[in-house]
DNA sequence: TTATGTGCAAAGAGTTTGCCAGCTA
DNA sequence: TAGCTGGCAAACTCTTTGCACATAA
């Protein structure tokens, strides 16, 4: 498994194994440049759904030569080729997250930003069936929940 | 739609009764400007989701001395003031719709781009349910269904 | 080597805002 | 009349793109 490749130095990230998006690069015969792999590994390793900014800011930090453009399009690319999928929780900017093999939800903590993903058996069912009985085929669908913690009186900003 | 109503010239929207919206700015003490009159008329009588743009359009049609700018900063007044809703349907640019009694979710046809709306009573209690389980309190909530309608066999290139 | 990808800056789309004239209450 | 409102254009944010150079395969 592990190939001799440069590493950038202190990161955090791994750098000797391929990450599952550069997997599935290579998977579709995209071509892997040093770019898309950092930002590949940055999606990869995310546990939020981080919007191009972000994803900019931390793949900069591995390769201060990467641009925004090329965020954009590499975004833009892996959401094509079903690796990303994009986000609108309301606040402007696309957010993107791993395409992951289980559907999910989200619940969007408006004093945090936080964003919590659930998932609901009957909920999904539902959905399908209020799509059939108004005459279509679901091929698409989002839920997001806005909430405040239960008990949270005051406002509190902590992203 | 079309009642039979008397009607300001080639326009079709009527200027005699105060629309829906008119009435409530007045509730709330608004002050009416006749800007503010056409696209709180143009709004009530929208049986569609308009963007700002559609807005525009139909705004000038009625009093071409109405800026874009004003149509912005009104439709922002009406939904801060709970008169409007604001939508985004995925296509880059807010829609919206006068608030109603009742709560609805949207289909949104990707052949036509048509936004049909609906209700399920189960589907909002359950919302409700998963938010209080997660540990929040729904302040929002959003559900769209994307679909394309049963037995269209085209390809399913429509955006 | 050659088709493709990238950086940079400029361009676009949608939306907001500063300033001063104009209009509503 | 007093103060909020609206027109205009400039500014802003997010995103895309043209062009010349760099690079993966």
């Amino acid at each position: 498994m592990g190939r001799p490749e440069v590493c950038h130095g202190e990161t955090g990230l791994s750098t000797d194994v391929p990450s599952r998006i550069e997997q599935l690069c290579v998977d579709q015969g995209l071509k892997l440049t040093g770019q898309r792999r950092t930002i590949a590994r940055v999606l990869s390793e995310a546990e939020d759904h981080p919007d191009v900014d972000q994803v900019y800011r931390r793949a900069t930090r591995l390769d201060p030569r990467i641009s925004i453009a090329t965020v954009y399009r590499t975004v833009r690319l892996f959401e094509e080729a079903n690796i990303l999928e994009k986000h609108d929780f309301g606040d402007g900017r696309a957010r993107y997250e791993e395409v992951q093999d289980d559907h999910h939800d989200h619940l969007i903590d408006v004093k945090s930003g936080k964003v919590i993903e659930f998932f609901n058996k009957e909920i999904e069912a539902m959905k399908e069936r209020i799509a059939n009985e108004l005459g279509y085929e679901l091929i698409d669908h989002r839920l997001e929940l806005f909430g405040k913690p239960l008990g949270s009186s005051d406002d509190d900003r902590s992203e």
